[in-house]
DNA sequence: TTGTAAGCGTTATCAC
DNA sequence: GTGATAACGCTTACAA
């Protein structure tokens, strides 16, 4: 990035603790040029002989040159992606997408590097406070939000103050968010049917009475299961019922008293770990086994979906996927360019229905 | 933070998108001081009258000024916190630590707000390579680091680069790094000795065979626990074995050929989520019943331990509790002044077991 | 108590 | 192709 450093100039070469920053100011004096030459060599831009840009770029190296993040971000848009992660439930998915989208503009042959940070939110409240406040403070040239749902206060940033928002959103197109009023440009969204494969998979096994067990505030990949469960097909009604949890404790007492009542439903849909290991020890404790008694469905694949027994049938979306497909969206954001409006080659990642043996038919 | 903005003057008043930035000079014109008093009123300095401080105040708030944090950083400390997370499995627990310090930061009266940014690196060495850049970009004003171990490359940074390096360490101290010869000054850890009081409750239950699963590169409270149940007491030996893993499908693998020996041990201890779940599947694939026939215990208290038949004995650190104690050591770090030096009293979270279900007396 | 002005390290616009 | 030089928004001596 920035400078491929031929370090052996430096070896040992502590720069003293506390010592001046060194500055294109002192490359410029060292190489005998202009810092205007200088910036344009190190930025890689036309106007310099090819002799001069070399030598230039020898003396940064030579001299552990690093451009400052404050003075650049003065005059341009900073250099910077931040992420947001909203509560610590969102962590693991946060990471992932971080990681995949620094892996993608990494890429990029791009000189200047870019620093993909993670802003870490409690709530979605506080969460759009910090981006507005990013934003107007400039910190970051691009803002990834995950997890938006409808009426998310995040989504009016974007028309109140302008901020360059790349909205990820768990499902494929057409879904709440791009028809919504408040539809924010720019999106990114997992292509295939995922959710409606599920449905259909759910329906095809027979199921009739389909429980889901989200957490509260959360994004709802499970409003786009609960329509094409209900959305017919072969005319067979299917009662669901959405259960909503706060804690861990919480859930594992309603998925216990979910599966206590008398026409319990045959199937559930757990949002994540939580809810999942929930279900699974609820059901355990009911003695009903898991898939013949009752199938549970995962909506976000994961280690413990491969570990628990039975391992669980699972929507498996790769964030880290999707976040390198959001590079293409927050490349000319950095560049001081507008958001890109043409969603028809919005970039996607693909979201799978990866089934185990936590589902069956239902029992005759 | 900054500014209490009483914001009714700004109802509706969407900054057109693309207009210019509101500057202390705005804010200076329109007071009618000087930029120089603005700063001051804003920054809560001394050498202004109240009166003036007031209507600075005020206008600033009027018109919805917000600091530039790149000016700012131009010339003094960067007014932000970087946490580092090395690989998704530490995303939890890193989330959390920049809950807490961000809390922690807030409470403080200080005028300005200060920005808590999770780096999220593939590795250690990538994570080495990171801050070292972010440092010398001057990208944040101090780095807080988790899961450091021996001869992790980051410690090298502080006496090559003068990084301000927190680095968080999940043991009492004393432990390996205290005494470590890259010794790093201003330590921030756990107080209380969870990991020999788990050893010691081990010992006392009887279990002279223990396993632990841990993840590959992963800091080693697990080294602590094998000192404390090596180091005897009463004299019976305790053989321990630790066991490596890369993935939960090698997790799961290794748990399974580790039940699956003659003379399997009679506990394991699990450091994650993972190694947890993987146990627990082997044991049940083998039979045996948690606790009664084997006894398992987590070195990290998660959701999924209290969710899990039985409930997981567990070692809970509040990694909140900890980020929120980084506090201490982060704030003057952000206000210039050089790393404390004296560990004598360096803040500490508590660190406790938490005894559930999966632990039991060996079978006679 | 307030104002003026010199930086901070870049980028960008000019002349040369 | 290259070199001065003016921004960028803020902090901080120092002068008034």
């Amino acid at each position: 990035m920035c400078v491929i450093v031929t370090t052996f100039s430096r070896i040992g070469t502590s720069p003293a603790p506390g010592s001046r920053r060194i500055t294109i100011t002192d490359v410029a004096r060292t190489a005998g040029v202009s810092i205007a030459v200088v910036s344009y060599a190190l930025n890689g831009r036309p106007g310099v002989s090819d002799r001069t840009r070399r030598h230039v770029l020898r003396t940064a190296a030579d001299l552990g040159w690093r451009p400052s993040a404050a003075a650049r971000s003065l005059r341009s848009v900073p250099r910077s992606v931040s992420v947001q992660a909203v509560g610590v439930a969102a962590a693991a998915r946060t990471t992932a997408v971080a990681l995949g989208l620094r892996a993608a503009l990494d890429d990029a042959e791009a000189t200047p590097a870019t620093d993909v940070v993670v802003d870490v939110a409690p709530d979605h409240d506080v969460g759009a406070r910090d981006l507005e406040h990013a934003w107007t403070e400039r910190r970051h040239g691009a803002f990834v939000v995950t997890g938006l749902h409808r009426d998310d206060p995040r989504t009016r940033l974007v028309a109140d103050h302008g901020v360059p928002l790349v909205p990820l959103v768990p499902q494929q197109r057409g879904g709440m968010l791009g028809t919504a009023p408040g539809s924010v440009p720019g999106l990114v969204w997992f292509s295939g049917d995922a959710e409606e494969r599920a449905a259909r998979y759910l329906r095809e096994l027979g199921h009739r009475r389909v429980a889901l067990l989200v957490q509260d505030g959360h994004d709802d990949p499970s409003r786009l299961l609960l329509d094409a469960l209900a959305g017919a097909g072969d005319g067979a009604h299917v009662v669901t019922e959405e259960i909503v949890y706060r804690t861990e404790e919480d859930a594992a007492a309603r998925a216990a008293r979910l599966l206590a009542t008398a026409n319990r439903p045959t199937a559930v849909v757990a949002d994540g770990d939580v809810a999942l290991l929930a279900v699974l020890e609820a059901a355990r404790q009911r003695g009903l086994e898991v898939p013949w008694d009752l199938s549970v469905l995962a909506l976000e694949d994961s280690p413990a979906c491969r570990l628990v027994h039975p391992p669980a049938t699972a929507v498996a979306r790769s964030w880290a996927e999707l976040g390198a497909a959001a590079a293409v969206l927050v490349r000319p954001l950095l560049g001081g360019q507008p958001p890109r409006d043409d969603d028809d080659d919005a970039p996607a990642a693909a979201a799978r229905l990866v089934i185990r043996g936590s589902t069956a038919p239902v029992p005759a």
